[in-house]
DNA sequence: AGCGTGACGGTTGAC
DNA sequence: TAGTCAACCGTCACG
């Protein structure tokens, strides 16, 4: 509480590092985009760095919506239940599966496609809170996804 | 000069 | 309850 984190960009604008820029903010970059104004004048008139006009009217662009997307909280772990059991089932059938086999024969077996299969991670959390559940059956998939950078920014090429 | 893009440091909130 | 982690944020710097 009590925020207090403003900080000031290189414009001389204000802003919270890691939060959303305030509706009428982002309200207005739009509006004077939709009026003809150039991103540039935007920037400077309204102290919003231009990277972040541009992102602001990309995404306006595409989603129709000035607001920003939901922050926060984390992907649904293992989707369905069903999807669960068989990943349960494929841990007893073959215990030193790797996740993302095991998210393979999802896939496969049509539990799920390939988009809304669980990510590796998930899979291999489920497993390991599954595997304590049952009593501390502990095998080694911890560290398998080691090199998975948050936010993707590694940009790991497959 | 203006713009697009990616790295970066940060916050948030479901799990 | 506290910790983890993947989503998002805006700024900055580069091409």
């Amino acid at each position: 509480m009590c925020v207090g984190q403003g900080r000031v960009n290189q414009l001389g604008g204000v802003f919270i590092n890691g939060r959303p820029l305030p509706n009428h903010t982002r309200l207005q970059i739009v509006e004077m985009a939709a009026a003809g104004v150039r991103p540039c004048v935007i920037s400077r008139q309204l102290r919003v760095s231009h990277g972040c006009v541009s992102k602001i009217l990309n995404r306006y662009q595409e989603t129709g919506s000035i607001r920003p997307g939901v922050i926060g909280g984390s992907k649904a772990r293992v989707s369905t239940p069903e999807v669960e059991r068989r990943i349960e089932e494929l841990r007893q059938e073959s215990p030193g599966a790797y996740s993302w086999e095991i998210r393979d024969r999802l896939v496969k077996e049509g539990l799920c496609d390939k988009n809304n299969a669980p990510s590796i991670s998930a899979i291999s959390r489920f497993l390991k809170e599954s595997a304590a559940r049952a009593g501390g059956h502990k095998h080694s998939i911890d560290g398998i996804l080691a090199g998975r950078r948050r936010d993707g920014r590694f940009h790991e090429g497959c």
